[in-house]
DNA sequence: AGATAATAGAAAATCGATATTATTAAACAT
DNA sequence: ATGTTTAATAATATCGATTTTCTATTATCT
């Protein structure tokens, strides 16, 4: 009767992943700000944990480049600037590229069920949760890479989506989806993904990207001038 | 006549940063082989330091992708195989190319002379003392890219670069140089580099890269196959 | 015998305390 | 007054011990 523990698939998570997820979260939130003084003592208080998985956490957001680590006086959040904004722009449409011409040669019947799956739940999601939708927004788009099959081009381009929506969360969410139909952008990238037409679909992808990136470093530039 | 102590640039490095160091460099010249269970009372003794210290470089080497973490079992070593080696190889390709067109667009009389002194520093240097010969041959091929104005991209590189060099050590160093005159080879990238021949520059250090990569693949294979 | 469960041992993860180091504030000298 | 040294404070980095979790072995049952 009783579930045999050392099997059992669904443990709770770890304090250092606990307190990584966490971090992670506020910082693109913007729960916790750019430039942002990150001290052990005071996240100990709040996540109610030792400091040990609080630096192992920390340290792992390094390597996501949310966080830096200055060399004896402790971690801080990651600056924002015009130009870094740029550069993940830049480097994203360059990766996802790839990953999308390769994802889109070996894509199967299995991947193409699994996008339009996400696809449709992304557009049920009502936008009134904003966490909620960032999430399955962030699946569609690395579901369109994930029949790519190199694990570390994945990766890098998991990181800089979330560098990216890190910029959008900073922007203010509303602005973002306002006169353009992103719902359709959508549609039409994952058909022509569907029909395996990688041209298309790359263009009509990096488009999507440059258009929200116009936007929003428009959006920093007059921010910053204020 | 004491020296001022809270002023002193030359402080000597944190325990992180000292087992950081050292294990990093125990995983790519094959110290650590792959696969090998990284058990945190072993290096604390060897190392001669806490747990903690231990912990955090290891949780460093994670993002370098040199140590997997298993979720509640601790570190280990990064696997081999042969299509981490291919995908390695070419993500390489991919992004150094980025990397070293910016670059070159970009580059001024300083970074020309910056390159010239470490390509004679390379070529002078005898080939008997490995790990020194290895670390200016990173230094030149990162400076070939270092005239590029995107940090990240850099960080990709630098990353990437340590990745391919650990296979490097572990196929054998004496191999690698024996048919192919790579002197010759590296003086002309950087004569195309200075010539701001970007076309020509790029297929060199790519047939660069790509021929070592066929050699050392085959003998992965071979290798992989007694 | 073969499989499942209990147990002992080893290792990892975490905690609380201590030692280091940086930062701030105050005292001193020029 | 200004800049430098000294002292106090705060925060980080590290250690050693404890708790939790995994692993391997032995015992138990069908």
């Amino acid at each position: 009767m009783a579930i045999k523990m050392h099997t059992d698939p669904a443990q709770e998570p770890s304090a250092t992943q606990r307190a990584y997820l966490a971090i992670r979260r506020m910082i693109l939130i913007g729960d916790l700000p750019p430039g942002e003084k990150l001290k052990i003592e005071k996240l100990r208080s709040i996540l109610e944990m030792g400091g040990s998985p609080i630096r192992e956490a920390l340290t792992l957001l390094v390597s996501d480049l949310l966080v830096e680590r200055l060399d004896q006086r402790g971690f801080r959040t990651a600056e924002i600037s015009p130009s870094n904004f740029a550069e993940i722009l830049n480097l994203r449409c360059h990766l996802e590229e790839m990953a999308f011409r390769e994802s889109l040669s070996n894509a199967d019947h299995a991947w193409e069920d699994k996008l339009v799956i996400t696809h449709h739940r992304m557009m049920r999601e009502p936008r009134t949760n904003v966490e909620r939708f960032e999430e399955l927004h962030k699946t569609f788009h690395m579901n369109l890479l994930s029949a790519c099959h190199s694990p570390v081009l994945l990766k890098f381009c998991n990181q800089l989506y979330d560098l990216n929506i890190r910029y959008r969360y900073l922007a203010g969410q509303a602005l973002d989806y306002s006169k353009r139909d992103i719902g359709k952008e959508h549609t039409d990238i994952m058909n022509a993904a569907v029909d395996r037409d990688a041209d298309a679909a790359c263009r009509m992808l990096l488009d999507h990207y440059r258009n929200t990136g116009a936007f929003l470093e428009k959006h920093f530039t007059t921010e910053a001038a204020e």
